[in-house]
DNA sequence: CGGATCTTTGACTACGTTCAATTATTGTGG
DNA sequence: CCACAATAATTGAACGTAGTCAAAGATCCG
């Protein structure tokens, strides 16, 4: 499987590239490597020249407040793509580490703003994936800000199972979740012992289960309900075929 | 004062427009419209064929959840763009209101989207607007997610002096906030009641006054070392002049 | 096998909510 | 311009969700 296929799959689910797109990428493509888990592929405040794609592995999004708390932003998952995009930003405004070992396709962003000025689709791609990115971080407001720990929790792990299961990564019944208590506690602004009590409450609820790395999804309809969840921030921002006919080339 | 200056001086602090640029936002500029305290001007779901710039009042892009529970996601201020960017969304996936009486200009998003096509310094005054809602959605997040309701307060406090002063409607010891402590309570995640409370300590503590509508910034020192502010978030990602001189035509 | 990391539980604390009532403040029609 | 209604601010008391501190199991991994 050559590089960059992830993401080509999963940025095809909004916007079907041309061949011409494809093969820019690949070209574009600066280098392949994997990062070990723990480690920093872009840290906060520093310049950032590439962006990357996740091949394989989890990563994440996140801040560290003063005291050292740390929030996560996002999760992000094989075929999403993270850092620089456009000519914009020069220093990161956050930092993005592996969760597990991951493997990644760096892309100088430079090069990629360029090849952007000349195909407009492919420039539509990554607007794309800036869009959904500001719908999963929205959505993350309104979970820590409006909802419960319980609810909270429904709805991450349902954002979860949608977006694995665009990318061939869960079935109906759950998926294999590679994150300890202490990193959902950090991305749902709770602490470890908290997200401990609220997994045992769900389990004891008879809806959603996870234990040694794998969420067993019993009863989603009930899960649905508790997190008051919508998938449509997910993949609303699909291109419709009315827009997508005028970057056809 | 024409139509559209607003923006337009608030864009060209990261990205100075060039005569084209301008006379093409000129033509495009829809029509201007003032709209009414609490009235939606982007309903959440709905289609949306329009960006909005503010040009007076104060607005909020918001989510509400099932029992009716409100969650600001952001205010908007005078010479922010709001609503339709690019092509890609058709249906709003959150609302925007009016907090005070407001005017605005309306652009049409598809003739936008045109515009943007020949001119890529447009396109990166838009791509600049994005990632600064970004940022402020991603420390919106950590606000929320790791901060308690004192700290939080401090820390909106000073992004809208922050931001305000960019717009030149704030002043060293302060500005006017024409919001409702029930506007702040679902901004920052928290209850009306304790906001009150909130804001009654930080009055105490001698470093902020809020009341009849106005802020006081006593001791800024102070706020910003219970906030842990740092404001390189608001204008961090403002154009390198390196990167500028590429979208010089 | 043994150390480190992660999970789990208990007891106690506290930040923030809820419910309720009182006091400003604002806006509007007579 | 006042009276009255509506909205907003403020405070108290009781409650509850989530945090803190501490310790014991479980699991992972070299």
């Amino acid at each position: 499987m050559p590089n960059g296929n992830r993401f080509l799959q999963r940025i095809s689910v909004a916007l079907p590239l041309g061949r011409k797109e494809r093969e820019a990428l690949e070209e574009l493509l600066a280098h392949s490597s994997s990062a070990e888990p723990g480690r920093d592929i872009v840290v906060d405040g520093e310049a950032i020249d590439y962006g990357y794609v996740f091949e394989r592995g989890w990563g994440c999004r996140y801040k560290l407040v003063e005291d050292g708390r740390r929030q996560i932003l996002n999760f992000v998952l094989p075929g999403d793509y993270v850092g620089a995009s456009g000519r914009l930003v020069q220093a990161a405004d956050h930092s993005i580490a592996a969760l597990t070992r991951a493997e990644l396709i760096a892309f100088p962003s430079a090069a990629l703003a360029e090849l952007g000025e000349r195909l407009p689709r492919l420039r539509a791609a990554f607007e794309w994936s800036n869009r959904r990115d500001l719908a999963m971080l929205q959505e993350r407001i309104v979970d820590i800000g409006r909802r419960s720990a319980y609810e909270r929790m429904a709805h991450l792990i349902l954002e979860l199972h949608q977006r694995l299961a665009l990318v061939g990564l869960a079935d109906d019944d759950g998926f294999d979740l590679p994150l300890t208590q202490e990193m959902l506690a950090d991305a749902l602004g709770l602490t470890v012992v908290h997200v401990n009590r609220t997994l045992r409450r769900l389990r004891e609820s008879g809806t959603v289960t996870i234990a040694a790395g794998r969420v067993t999804i019993v009863d989603r309809g009930a899960l649905v309900d508790i997190a008051d969840f919508d998938g449509g921030y997910l993949h609303q921002m699909s291109m419709p075929e009315k827009t997508l006919v005028r970057f056809t080339n």
